[in-house]
DNA sequence: ACCGCCGGGTGCC
DNA sequence: ACCGCCGGGTGCC
């Protein structure tokens, strides 16, 4: 049996011993764990039990008072297939569960009625068996067949208040930050970044809660010790805003921190310089220092300062770094930093690299993506940086045995978008775990997106023991923090903390504001409709008003929501542009084959669809992925809805509307359909008054500064097609940018709208949800937004996307708003839908899932 | 294990 | 004695 570290997981024996695996890896070991472990989210504590380790003199693993241990079930155990082994944290082996016990919990374990965890408060000297004290969780329905079970096989479980036999309290008065070894908070907010990046990188602190204890290593959260260090973690998580420079942050981190603190080797004349450099720096004021590398790293790229100057960055760094670190830790060999980025934003990178690093620096980067790729190892590890995708880095990991990029031993590996990886089932969040790396980064703006849940992948990643364990997660931080522990979530919030920076757009750096914006100014533009549009709109409207109303008299707005967003929808194409509107095929009345329910089922998923809402589910309250429609037309995502219908007793009933729901019943949007989305529209062009309301800016602009840059923003990508003829017309340059354009496209369109030549283009038609996060449109300083979202939030981003970091100009935001129209009424109706929605929950789910996160989120200043 | 259990040796006091 | 008792060997699952 071979394995790649020192220690053994205990899942790691499990498994090996299950499969008879020969070669099993920690994290594969971790993997299959990841994917079996239940959540902890809701059990409750049946009771305890006092129950016999035996078998000790057998194995080496040894267990401290009050430490938690593992159980785990040995079917395959040719002895008794009622086999529990118990091992320790790091996996050792401890011993067994008695025989008569481990029968009556197997049948527990292997029904999963109960997870059964252990704690050992006295005998651990013991030679030969030891007590355990044993405690149930599980589910509320299981409570009484696992105390029955128990019962009858002579197990008394004691339900009784006193708790402490299960329960420790959590120590935290030894944790030490470890920011405190990096000292000057006189420098900008990224060269405070980069410091902790570097300190992260360098420092021989104890992970969070592990503390030294004479000869021995503490955790005092698990109360597990050991002979051994516990292995640092070198790296964490930078969750800066959006905008706050995670990139350019990383790039100087790769070129300032190589080995034992010096920075990458680049250039021959620089490290003869670097003496000369040396004695300056001895005598300069450190402030002074840094902010000539301020101006050397972000504007002066022209002197050969600038490279000299990263030397003496990495030379104040190595001020803070701790000389105790042994010299064997670190693996010289290891030497390229790895990236993994979305395809999205993978151009960004390139891009900053360029941008950042003096040309007449050699720096390595191979971009690894592509059919042509070049997949030899020597080669990629000879490099600086390699960049690749998520996407190619599983591809590449599922297809061949020798995965490239699974073989290197990086220095390095950058998760960009990190929060990525939170699904721990995922073959990308799999192959991430699987690479070799010293030091290991997660880039996120977001790291928690929907609960605390997210963040063990993260954790896992980072391999912070013993966390990145599922069952020890479980156990200390997630199922205490959503049973709102106050213990749980102050441990959780250390945790974090260590091995976190974030700072968002208002943060400050010694009282002055992290980044300078521009001001921003944000109007809001009434459009009168022509007598002629306000005719059709009327129509339109009292149309929709009897519909909807008939539906209220019903009572079954529920049942028919798709129908008013989608007349919701029409109203707002005729605030926009009369051609907008789509023929509907077909009255959604009553359909007399199955084949036409399914056409007008297939036809109300594309209105929802195609509303632009962003449409949320109401089973996990995310946006919708894999979207589904029920018979009584409800959108939910393929895996929620089909969750609900198995867990449902009998019959399922749809959440919302408490009709009756079957699997088979489910319908999916045809792939061809996605296709046909050409409506090529013969007739003559025409204006309107929102086009109207546009022109007349863009011309009073041009008049005014012919070098200001546009964003014209719509949710219909139709629209900015109809917006395309008068830009033609008036000589406007202009190019677009929608979801429809390739990857390739669209970097080659943002390039060029980026592009400070003078005959760039100067306006850009931009869908809304085109792009997602991440672009920088920084050219423009005007944006137009021609509809209104649902959403807020996704204005708010698509604005961010000029202004942010590298804004130079004010930037004016102009809202369109038709007076008099559903477009006033967009935000109240939002609202009213989020109501229904809480009504129909009984506002149980809803509220508690949505508090519970905003509970963390403001505990960790997320 | 300073136990329990097993199985062989042994057999009044 | 087809028993009781003694003392040695032995010991997770």
């Amino acid at each position: 049996m071979v394995t790649c570290c020192g220690c053994l997981s205990w899942q790691f024996l499990s498994v090996a011993y299950r499969y008879e695996a020969s070669a099993e890896t920690l994290s594969q070991a971790i993997r299959a764990a990841a994917s079996e472990e239940p959540d902890a989210d809701g059990s409750v504590l049946f009771g305890h039990l006092q129950g016999t380790v035996v078998g000790l003199r057998y194995y080496t693993g040894v267990v401290n008072q009050g430490e938690m241990v593992g159980l785990v079930r040995q079917p395959q155990n040719p002895y008794d297939r009622n086999a529990v082994m118990v091992a320790n944290i790091y996996g050792n082996q401890v011993g067994h569960i008695k025989r008569e016990l481990a029968a009556a919990m197997a049948y527990i374990m292997d029904n999963n009625l109960a997870k059964v965890e252990g704690v050992v408060h006295t005998g651990t000297k013991n030679k030969f068996t030891m007590p355990v004290m044993l405690a149930f969780w599980g589910k509320e329905e299981n409570r009484n067949v696992v105390i029955e079970h128990m019962a009858r096989r002579g197990y008394k479980v004691n339900t009784g208040g006193s708790t402490t036999a299960g329960r420790h309290t959590t120590r935290c008065s030894h944790m030490s930050l470890f920011l405190q070894s990096v000292g000057t908070p006189l420098l900008p907010h990224q060269k405070q970044a980069l410091s902790w990046m570097c300190a992260q990188e360098n420092k021989s602190a104890l992970p969070p809660f592990w503390e030294k204890r004479g000869e021995l290593y503490y955790n005092s959260l698990t109360c597990f010790s050991a002979k051994e260090v516990p292995d640092r973690v070198r790296g964490g998580i930078l969750a800066d805003d959006m905008g706050l420079g995670k990139t350019l942050t990383t790039i100087a981190l790769i070129l300032t921190n190589f080995h034992k603190g010096k920075p990458l080797p680049v250039e021959k004349c620089v490290s003869v310089l670097l003496n000369v450099y040396f004695s300056i720096t001895v005598c300069t004021v450190l402030s002074d220092l840094c902010s000539t590398i301020e101006r050397c790293l972000f504007m002066s790229r022209r002197s050969k300062i600038y490279a000299v100057m990263l030397m003496i960055v990495h030379f104040l760094i190595c001020a803070g770094v701790d000389s105790s670190i042994p010299e064997s830790a670190d693996d010289l060999s290891a030497t390229a930093t790895l990236i993994i980025s979305p395809l999205s934003v993978l151009s960004n990178w390139l891009e900053q690299f360029e941008q950042h690093v003096r040309a007449d620096v050699k720096l390595k980067v191979y971009l690894y993506y592509g059919s042509e790729r070049n997949r030899s190892k020597t080669f990629l590890s000879s490099q600086d940086v390699v960049i690749t995708t998520y996407n190619v880095l599983s591809a590449d990991s599922g297809v061949s045995e020798h995965s490239p990029l699974h073989g290197i031993n990086w220095l390095r590996v950058v998760l960009d978008e990190g929060h990525i990886i939170r699904n721990p089932n995922a073959q990308m969040s799999k192959a991430v775990l699987d690479l070799k790396a010293q030091r290991r980064w997660i880039l996120s703006g977001t790291p928690i997106q929907n609960s605390v849940k997210d963040l063990w992948m993260l954790l896992a990643f980072l391999r912070l023991k013993p966390f990145d364990v599922r069952e020890w997660w479980n156990r200390v931080i997630q199922r205490p923090v959503t049973q709102r522990d106050r213990a749980g979530l102050k441990n959780l919030q250390t945790l974090v903390k260590c091995i976190t920076l974030r700072r968002t757009k208002s943060s400050e750096v010694n009282g002055r504001p992290v980044v300078s914006l521009p001001e921003k100014m944000v109007c809001v533009e009434q459009v009168e409709l022509s007598q002629s549009e306000r005719e059709e709109y009327e129509l339109a409207r009292n149309e929709g008003r009897n519909t909807i109303g008939r539906y209220v008299a019903e009572g079954t707005v529920l049942r028919n929501y798709a129908d008013v967003l989608a007349i919701l929808m029409r109203l707002r194409q005729h605030c926009c542009h009369p051609d907008l509107l789509a023929k509907i095929s077909s009255d959604l009345g009553a359909a007399a084959t199955p084949a036409q329910l399914r056409e007008h089922l297939i036809e109300k998923l594309r209105l929802v669809l195609a509303s632009g809402s962003d449409e949320e589910c109401s089973v996990c309250l995310d946006s919708i992925h894999l979207p589904v429609i029920t018979h009584c037309a409800h959108v939910y995502c393929r895996p929620c809805i089909a969750q609900v219908i198995s867990t449902a007793q009998e019959t399922a009933r749809c959440p919302l509307c408490r009709s009756e729901i079957k699997t088979n019943e489910l319908v999916e949007f045809p792939q061809e359909e996605m296709e046909k989305e050409n409506h090529t529209n013969s007739e003559k062009w025409r204006t309107s008054s929102k086009v109207q309301a546009l022109m007349g800016n863009l011309l009073r602009l041009r008049c005014e500064d012919s070098s200001i840059k546009c964003l014209v923003v719509s949710q219909f990508t139709r629209f900015l097609t109809i917006l395309e003829t008068p830009l033609r017309e008036h000589g406007f340059s202009f190019v677009r940018l929608d979801g429809t354009m390739s990857q390739k496209r669209r970097t080659q369109v943002i390039q060029e709208f980026q592009s400070s030549a003078p005959n760039s283009p100067v306006i850009m038609l931009l869908s809304l949800k085109a792009g997602g996060v991440g672009l920088n449109l920084t050219a423009a300083s005007h944006v137009f937004l021609m509809d209104p979202a649902w959403n807020p939030a996704t204005e708010e981003q698509c604005i961010d996307r000029c202004h942010r970091l590298g804004q130079k100009r004010k930037v004016f935001v102009t809202k369109f708003i038709v007076k008099d129209s559903v477009e006033e009424n967009m935000v109240k109706i939002q609202k009213q839908k989020q109501d229904l929605l809480e009504k129909a929950f009984g506002s149980t789910n809803t509220d508690r899932k949505a508090s519970r996160i905003d509970d963390i989120k403001a505990l960790m200043e997320l």
